[in-house]
DNA sequence: CTGTTAGCGCGTTCAG
DNA sequence: CTGAACGCGCTAACAG
């Protein structure tokens, strides 16, 4: 069942089976027909494998998420397997739940040849140890960029974003308006934090850390701030899921929003829409950093020698129920 | 940069080196040492392609989802991935969203050698010319087991859960108990059908099929129940995202839950605890599931020979606020 | 304990 | 237009 067998069937020579499975011209038309027919009957499968090494091309993309389970970044993972089917590639997911070691047994998957290039949404610039895992592979970052990497990166302007955001709720007459960040290792987090602060000069100002991205430790920080003797009465929340915990807590609370607090959060993930009240969020082009993180890293893989592209791609603040 | 260089560089055989490589008993700790240091100095990384190639194990898994934006999916592959690494596996994810030429494309990777088995949590079964494409290769399902095939499985029993979560409605005195299902070509969706069925012999039915597992589609769902002549004063959805849905449309409409109108979902995701009031739901052992169809992959990977095994794991109805 | 040899299955010169 | 021969980088069998 391999090469050598569909040549013997068809009576030709190997060097003609792979002229014919790689459409490669100039193969007789009645040549090629036997071929064809001894694959058939041979029910021939190709070993990709072989291939891959001989052609040191794998055509597999390796995806660094922190986790799986964030819808922004399903969303995004999904924009990435669209636009790799297109261009004929296969994507190796690798969830990595800040776990080091599972990180770096992936990254070892790009010298060993085993994927032709990486797209990183995770924290990795403060973990120099997997830089140099990744070496000078082709890199894309996608949803934040550190310039000082051999990489492209597809973002948005993460502190402008934020600072529109906390803009609108200055204007909608809000006076002690809250954040809740997450974990500032990353530099979207960072960045975010840089544009609420911005927009708070001279005002009141609260921000509450969370351990993860989830509902949960949204509902936790809500709580925190709520204990607060100076209880804040609106919040900017890092992304939707921490904002839909928190919009959780206040309703245990009693407290109507967004009167007696205003939330807004940061995505734009589909979860917003059917919260009561809908959030009022960041929209990110979702989809759209997925599909152009692989553009980019397919131009880097095809030519190396590429210098690092930074792309911004545009934004909006959707204006819903909670604020 | 191959194996060839370092034992050059080393003054020993390339043998020498692989025994070294891979730990093998029986190499003189000086030697050993001389190769480490010569592995070091050339930075050397083996070329996981030409191992796979010559050992026929690629130490991969492919997990085939119907969309990763399903947090119950999510959940299940994070499980997957927890066990994988546990045993030296990476995980090659395809997110299929129904996309017959994309999970074609995917399982060639299988007759390829690419990887060394597949976890399929999609309706496949449907699908006579995928399973064909799958052939005798190691195969799991996951999520829901068709055992017309020569694959293992891991689930629970759907028709029961489904049966238990509608009597518990009925024992809470609603009489009008509406089903919102999915797509019915998946065989779970079919067994908790027959399981809601079940339960309400001889009394009022109703079942609203949707297209996606996504929020929009249990509104959407919603409405249409709501627009009956004859409205339901209980639901019951085939997952926690369309029960949420559905909840979002209650409210809405101004319904108080679970006092006009009672909720019951499925799966137990982490967004039931933050709805207001939480979803009351059949919790399945999400993280579970993925762990063992991995351990059974793993022993069907091990031993070909063996028999498919069919497996069942324990479910609970948790009890929360909407019903 | 170590080296030599022989493939794994394929794509790709270079002749003819 | 086709075939013979080589090598991608590695592991495994067999000698020594």
């Amino acid at each position: 069942m391999s090469i050598d067998k569909v040549a013997r069937v068809a009576g030709v020579s190997t060097a003609t089976v792979s002229r014919v499975l790689n459409g490669n011209p100039g193969v007789k038309p009645l040549t090629r027909e036997k071929v064809l027919a001894a694959i058939a009957t041979c029910d021939y499968q190709p070993n990709l494998l072989a291939r891959q090494l001989r052609t040191s091309r794998s055509n597999m993309l390796l995806v660094l998420v922190s986790s799986i389970l964030n819808p922004f970044c399903a969303g995004v993972v999904r924009g990435i397997e669209e636009e790799a089917e297109k261009n004929g590639y296969h994507i190796l997911l690798c969830n990595s739940e800040s776990r080091l070691n599972r990180e770096s047994a992936y990254l070892r998957l790009l010298s060993g040849k085993v994927v032709d290039g990486v797209i990183t949404m995770d924290a990795i610039s403060c973990l120099p140890g997997l830089t140099a895992l990744i070496g000078d592979s082709p890199w894309v970052q996608c949803g934040e960029g550190d310039p000082g990497y051999n990489a492209s990166s597809v973002t948005i302007d993460n502190g402008l974003a934020a600072k529109a955001a906390v803009d609108y709720l200055v204007e909608q007459g809000y006076q002690r308006i809250a954040m809740i960040n997450g974990d500032v290792r990353y530099l979207y987090a960072s960045q975010r934090e840089a544009g609420y602060r911005e927009a708070c000069e001279g005002r009141w100002q609260q921000v509450v850390y969370t351990e993860s991205l989830e509902y949960q430790a949204g509902f936790q920080a809500m709580e925190q701030l709520l204990a607060l003797p100076d209880k804040p009465d609106a919040v900017f929340a890092i992304s939707d899921s921490l904002a839909g915990g928190a919009l959780a807590c206040a309703h245990q609370r009693g407290l109507k929003v967004p009167e007696q607090l205003a939330i807004v959060g940061f995505d734009g993930i589909p979860f917003g829409e059917i919260t009561t009240p809908p959030l009022t969020t960041i929209a990110q082009p979702i989809h759209q950093l997925g599909v152009r993180s692989v553009q980019l890293l397919l131009e880097r893989i095809d030519n190396p020698a590429m210098t690092p592209v930074y792309e911004m791609l545009p934004w909006s603040l959707v204006q819903r129920g909670s604020a």
